[in-house]
Order: C-alpha cells, then sequence, then structure tokens
DNA sequence: TTAGTATTAATACCAAGTGCTAATCTAAAG
DNA sequence: CTTTAGATTAGCACTTGGTATTAATACTAA
C-alpha cells in the first residue's frame, strides 16, 4: 500500500481539479493501483467518469464564452455617439463587478466606462487620457444600468489636449461624474 | 432527399459551432437523415467525433482558466502591504491591455490597479471610492511591469474619510500618480 | 442502359467506462 | 494462531458513441 485509502482519495481530487482530461488507467498507473480500486475511489468521492468530467468543463466553457464576451463589454456598450461632441453608454452591474463583502460595484468599472466612452467620443488614432479628476457620488450595486454621458468641451487646451466631462446616472440618479483631459494627435471636425 | 448535400453540410458546421454536444444520432434526427450519412459528412468536413470536440472545448476552457484568472489579476498582484500606511503591487501589461491602434495600455487598467491597492491598504469592511484625481504621465505598453506605490495620509477629513497617494512607476519612471479620497466606516490601528 | 453520386444498412471493432460478483491480501483483534 | 473486516484486485457482461469497411439500394443525368 503505497499510500493510505483517505490520502490518495484527497489527492485524486484535487489530481482531477488540475488535470479533468485523465483516465481511470492513467490515475491508476499514477498511485500504482489496480483500476478497479480507481474506480471505488471515483464513486466513493462521487467523481464522474472520464467523458461527464469533460462534458461538464466544456459546458462551462460555452457558458463561459457568453461570460467573457460580458468582460469584454465592462467597457459598456456606446449606444450613441456623436464625433467630438458627445456620446452615450450603457453598463450594465453584474456580480462579477461588485465587492463580495458589500455589494458594491468597484469604482474602476465605473471609471472604465468612462474613460471608453472618452476615448471613443474623440474618435482620434492616439486619444490617451492625461489627466482625470473623478467623483463616486452614490454607490452602484450589482442589476444597476449605469448610464454614461460623455461632452466634449469646444475649447481646445494648448497642448493638444481636450477635456471630455462625464456623468454617469442610475435611473437618473448622478452615480459618478467626473472629466478626462484627453491628449490628441489631430484635431477634427472643428 | 429534405435538403441537398452540401447545404446540409454546410449546417452541420454551424451547428456544432453552437452546440458542440450533439451525437451523430441527435444530428441524424436533426437532418432527417440515416446516422451513415451523418458520418460521411462529419469525415468529409473533417468533423471529429462527439467526445474530441469535448475534449478540445474543455481544453480550451482549461487554457481559459488561467486566462480569466489573469483578468482577475488585471488589480495587479500585492507583493506588501502594510495596513493603513503603505502597500506595493505589481501588474505585468500583456497585449490585452492596450490598444490595438497605438499599443499604449488603457487608462482603465493603471486606475484599476492604483484604486484596487488603494481599497486594499485600507483593510476596510467598506472602503469606497468617494474622489479621485488622476495624472497618466507616460504612455505604458505591453511588456512594461507596473510597480504602485499606495500611501496612506495620516490626517482623517471630517466626513470619516482618508486619502491614499498613489504613484505607479515603470523601471523607477513614474507613468501614473494621482490621489484617491476614501470613504470609510471604521479607522483603525488609530 | 449505365455510370456516378448519395444514401442507407450491416458488421466487426475500439475506448472508456458501469455494475456486479468473487477472490485475495493484509492487518488487527480475540 | 485463527478469525474477521476492510481494502484491493480480478473477471465478465453490458453500454455509449463512436471508427472502418463493405455491400446494397436509390436517384439522377448522360
Amino acid at each position: 500500500m503505497r499510500v493510505p485509502k483517505q490520502e490518495r482519495q484527497q489527492l485524486l481530487v484535487t489530481l482531477l481539479e488540475e488535470d479533468p482530461f485523465l483516465t481511470d488507467e492513467d490515475i491508476a498507473r499514477h498511485f500504482s493501483v489496480s483500476i478497479q480500486t480507481v474506480r471505488l475511489d471515483r464513486l466513493e468521492c462521487r467523481i464522474p467518469e472520464l467523458r461527464e468530467r469533460l462534458k461538464s468543463v466544456a459546458s462551462q466553457q460555452m457558458l463561459g464564452t457568453v461570460k467573457s464576451m460580458q468582460a469584454e463589454e465592462i467597457f459598456g456598450e456606446i449606444i450613441d455617439a456623436e464625433l467630438d461632441n458627445k456620446a452615450i453608454s450603457i453598463f450594465d452591474v453584474k456580480e462579477v463587478h461588485v465587492f463580495k463583502r458589500n455589494g458594491i460595484a468597484r469604482g474602476h468599472h465605473l471609471f472604465a466606462q468612462a474613460n471608453s466612452l472618452a476615448v471613443a467620443v474623440l474618435d482620434d488614432d492616439l486619444a490617451l487620457t492625461v489627466r482625470s479628476s473623478l467623483h463616486f457620488q452614490k454607490p452602484v450595486r450589482a442589476g444597476d444600468r449605469v448610464v454614461c454621458r460623455a461632452t466634449v468641451r469646444k475649447e481646445t487646451l494648448k497642448n493638444k489636449s481636450t477635456v471630455v466631462d462625464v456623468l454617469s446616472t442610475v435611473e437618473s440618479e448622478p452615480v459618478f461624474s467626473g472629466e478626462f483631459q484627453m491628449y490628441r494627435t489631430t484635431k477634427k471636425g472643428g
């Protein structure tokens, strides 16, 4: 008996978490026991067979496909844009965006939405954020739909930069506001 | 013949892209042909069998697991923290963090690293960002390792809030700096 | 009619299992 | 020393979802 049963079963669990692709034969070799022992172990630990494991891993992947699209959408979906003037985006706050401890959205998601919108409204090959000052006015929670409005200020500063004002609201209540000073290489429509 | 062969084979491809879990039997029913026909179709289209499909979907998931961990690590890895005083985190910039058009890191990643660090250094159940003012001093690119230092200012404002100063550097060069005014419910270690 | 394609059927085989029964091994207790 | 229990191993029939191959049938077009 190389390794006591209990320990082996614990190892089995972590082993398959790391690599769910192992067949019973692989596992048997790994622990130097018979295939039958592996099967008993799986039975006792309620670990499904290889093919079922792959099925469930794969189905998570299919769910994840949707999820990772959402992850890219943390910037928010731009629903209206008038270049060099103003733009609007919406961002639906999910569980993944909030602190587990208090259910309040992490600040950088609101920042990301606003900053992305500020970049987008300038439609410039090289629009970079230089400075910004922000005000998180009210906590945002999962389920909230954040509407962000960006407005480009008409005056351009000496150093090729432009100021974009942003205001994010949830059900018409301001939750976040600020301004972004953006550096740009070219000025369009002026 | 319900549907001509070519069309059926094209449909087969998209069908399995949408749902790779279908057995040949399922597919046969779907197109009202025999299982053998489905198998010939798969052969001609070089579509592998169910189990191989699941294997490849699942292996993408396992790669994705690493990826999504990285996605959660966009906040940066905290390498040193002295609660209510100062903390340091590092964030390795990857291709996914930069604008394709100019190769420069999106501002919200730098913000996220700094803001997360500001939250972490306060170690408070309810540390929220109230205001912040930021300066993006120098573009950051893929491959750069951003080191962010956060320092908690000693004086506490009337309204239960604390100011955290942050400075991010790449190879000792400042790239980003700012301050976060954080709201907190309790003050510890004072 | 006859060739050529498309479809269906039938058979043997494989991998990776489940489910069940039976044998063996080992170690501790009486 | 023997008994007993738990752990391990073995064997066999059966299941799924296939592959590979060969043969038969149907439809179509020249």
